[in-house]
DNA sequence: CATGAATGAGTATTCATTCAT
DNA sequence: AATGAATGAATACTCATTCAT
């Protein structure tokens, strides 16, 4: 079984080589102007043996893709906080973590293929926006039931949240490259989420 | 003149064309997939008379985009409506035009090639968002002076407004090809007015 | 006028020096070891401008083959002859003709292609054998309206005939690269013919 | 000992599965188009294992096509039937054998790869025509001898024969894949001999 | 002895751009 | 001024063969 092991260690860091190439070249090229041949020269890898890991350029992308998905977030919900700051708090570490993990930068080129490759950008979709939703509404239907917040179609809420943050925060970033999070981000939010305590408080 | 008048009529005839069928095909193809030839075919031009109008993919690319600010939008503010009504309005006319004209889908375009043609990002962005803000704010401007919104901080309510209208309508568009306005846009864009004016009215 | 008949006469000449280095290419080293580079190369022409005039190797090499189709073969027939001499004579000039325009060995290569490009093999058995049995067979049948061959089944007449000249002359050079028509060729042809002409002569 | 024949018949079989497996690629894809890897996995033999058996690409086939030759055929003939009727039955035996083993689309490689392999061309030629006319040839003579047929040049007498047959079912299986035996396959062949009897009977 | 991962050289095809006419 | 033929560089992908384990 020693040869197996070893061959398997090799193969996955190959394929973690490439995998990181290959995130490095689309996010620095785009999917189509990114070549497979210098993904393959960045990851010390022979073209052929990219090939045997990812079968296409696409599904390269694709496994690039799903890569950024794997992070696990914010498990526990701290007690004793406000909820104003509690919120604020659960806000600003998505944010350091899509701006982190560069998944702005990937957004934009996946956006780019919708039209060539719709699966992906559903995805993406799924896996980006309407998971993190789900999560934001538990916490929400939790301060609820706590009494920490009025009755509310938490569903609306979180979007209402979701949205000023995108404009402030995702939706500058996709119009430019290696944007950062500003100086004032933590104010920002804070004035966000003061709005939305303001309705929807308890 | 006659002649010079003829030819820059016929010349300018020839531009438009080009920008249409280069239109159409970065629409339909993308940037880097639409093919400068079939451009040409398109607007039944050689593709030397295109390179006359135009130096490069890249610029006539960047015409397309700018030919989509040109078309002028609400001049005038009706009176004798309620605020309410003043601010869904003018909110779904930014919307049919926004879908109408595909801009989500030249947005798309746009935000793939930020990385290699920053500057077109950021006249988008400016031309998109940044314009169509101030219009927005000085509309609130009017309002709060004629006091029928509380004094406020009109810059921010405008994200506050825009964030709310991208999420529902913008962002998913981004995320589907060929998406269209749904059914409950009016109702959707009246629930977030209503949180507004609940917060900011008079 | 002038421009666009230079453009085409360049163009012809182009396209008849692509034919020819293709030729000499597929018959040097078969379909798949072929380069299209190297066509091209050898042509002194880039490969996109040989992609303009054959859209796919499989259709330049289609090309090569309808090439071959081309020249046209004994018209008259000779009066005052033997009958022997006539069918000698003709035969004669076939397999001249199959053998200085190396049929065989372009033979070889669409035989190999039979499974992945059919239509291929059916017009150049149409052409190559067919339509030359119904030549062959038309002068059998004056032969028998003149009263000297018997009546017949000249269909299988001029397959008997075929037949034994294909055996000789075609089988040995399919499997054998340049070879040349053998010194008695003459010898072969005549006591083939007059086999046939015990049989079926008057 | 028993350790060493364990092992060579393991090897044997692995050999005959690459063999067959070679074949079956062969057949369906052509020569060129054929992949050692997949020849690999259909036989269950890793890549390596196949380049121990054979040293390269070109070997394998060659072994593919000298597998063929072996099947041994017609060995006794029957007493008690008339000269047309023998030869018939031994033609048809001929055929149906060429046919069952597909040979013809075996050929169609061999013939394919002459300019690059001569040698297997000369070899599948040395096997698939002169011996078996050797083998007619001196049926035939054996039957001069019994007074049953004319004092003949034998050796030109099978390839009018060989001729025809081919004329009939060789040569059109060359030009069309997955050629069957027509139905009135006896038919025709029972014609030729009659000629051929004709020409050459006692 | 057997493996299968790895390779480097090669393939057909495309496309933005130029230039002789 | 307008053409469209021509180009050269680039691209995704394949495959026979080898070699460390």
């Amino acid at each position: 079984m020693g040869l197996e092991n070893y061959r398997r260690s090799v193969s996955d860091a190959k394929c973690a080589a490439i995998l990181k190439a290959g995130r490095d070249n689309f996010l620095r090229d785009g999917y189509s102007r990114a070549a497979v041949a210098e993904i393959a020269r960045d990851a010390d890898v022979s073209t052929a043996t990219l090939y045997k890991h990812f079968t296409s350029k696409e599904e390269l992308f694709a496994a690039v893709v799903k890569d950024a998905y794997l992070v696990g977030e914010y498990e526990g919900i701290p007690e004793n906080v406000s909820v104003e700051d509690l919120l604020v708090n659960v806000i600003l570490r998505y944010l350091h973590s899509q701006y982190e993990r560069q998944i702005n930068a990937l957004l934009r080129i996946v956006i780019a293929e919708v039209p060539s490759a719709p699966q992906l950008g559903r995805d993406m979709f799924e896996n980006f926006v309407t998971t993190r939703y789900r999560d934001l509404a538990s916490i929400l239907d939790r301060l609820v039931a706590r009494g920490l917040l009025k009755q509310q179609d938490t569903q609306y809420a979180v979007r209402l949240l979701g949205g000023i943050v995108k404009e402030y925060f995702v939706w500058p970033a996709l119009f430019e490259a290696n944007k950062t999070l500003p100086a004032d981000t933590e104010a920002i939010v804070r004035q966000a989420v003061r709005d939305y305590v303001l309705l929807y408080g308890a």
